[in-house]
DNA sequence: TATTGTGTCATAATATACTATGACACTAAA
DNA sequence: TTTAGTGTCATAGTATATTATGACACAATA
């Protein structure tokens, strides 16, 4: 995995986590790798994927079982959706909009936003 | 100001800056303020400030005088624009694209938005 | 000329994320 | 019981952003 200089690694390895969950590659119920597992992978510390580990288990989002491992909590998904959401709603929609307006982008630039969103309504 | 955890200052600054520019709050030949004034101002270092006026003199977005101060370049609002049209079309906008699938936006979602911000126009 | 305000550079100190490592408690399975 | 795999905690070390200061060169102005 390669990380993005300019934000905490613990943070983007979340990200990761939530995306992998939301795209139903892990599902509510399995047991995600190990600490030391997913450190190793990454090429990461323990105590880094140990900081992400923890901060999802407070969010809800995952389950902890000593000596056996952190499972993905079954409400999750919807945890994480609300989450993002919010966070898309309150922050990056409205970003976005002020940079829409700063750099001109015209209706030809949006086409493709709005026809994944209806598309999206069909589902 | 206040500073987003989890991203360096420097390039928080610089993001401000570039936006009054494109705002149009400060202008192609005008001087800003000065590397103290600006650092006492956002309550951050000399240095700090140095640095973002720094990177911004290496793209090109200001120009230096010694002894006197930084100027807007009179083609920073061109650079910035197609700076920010790249990233936004080559990073924010697939990863925007990606969120809205994740999360199953709908045009119901949509709706509930432009309620909730109705709803603060009376308040 | 003297003063004040510029940027610039250098140095040391601080805060924090991340690393490196060891030790320990718990669990499952041989 | 023993072994191997879990999480957990503590400690020290490293890297880097940021702070805190001082000193200096340059420019404008009284």
């Amino acid at each position: 995995m390669d990380f993005n200089e300019s934000k905490n690694i613990f943070l983007q390895i979340e990200e990761w986590l939530n995306n992998r969950i939301l795209e139903d590659k892990i599902h509510p119920g399995d047991r995600i790798p190990s600490v030391r597992e997913l450190a190793e992978e990454m090429e990461v510390n323990r105590n880094t994927v140990m900081r992400t580990y923890s901060t999802m288990e407070n969010k809800g989002i995952l389950e902890n079982q000593r000596g056996i491992g952190f499972f993905v909590a079954l409400e999750a998904p919807e945890i994480i959706k609300n989450m993002q959401k919010t966070e898309f709603f309150e922050k990056e929609l409205p970003r976005l909009l002020e940079r829409i307006k700063l750099l001109r982008l015209t209706s030809k630039d949006l086409i493709e936003l709005v026809t994944l969103i209806k598309n999206n309504d069909h589902e």
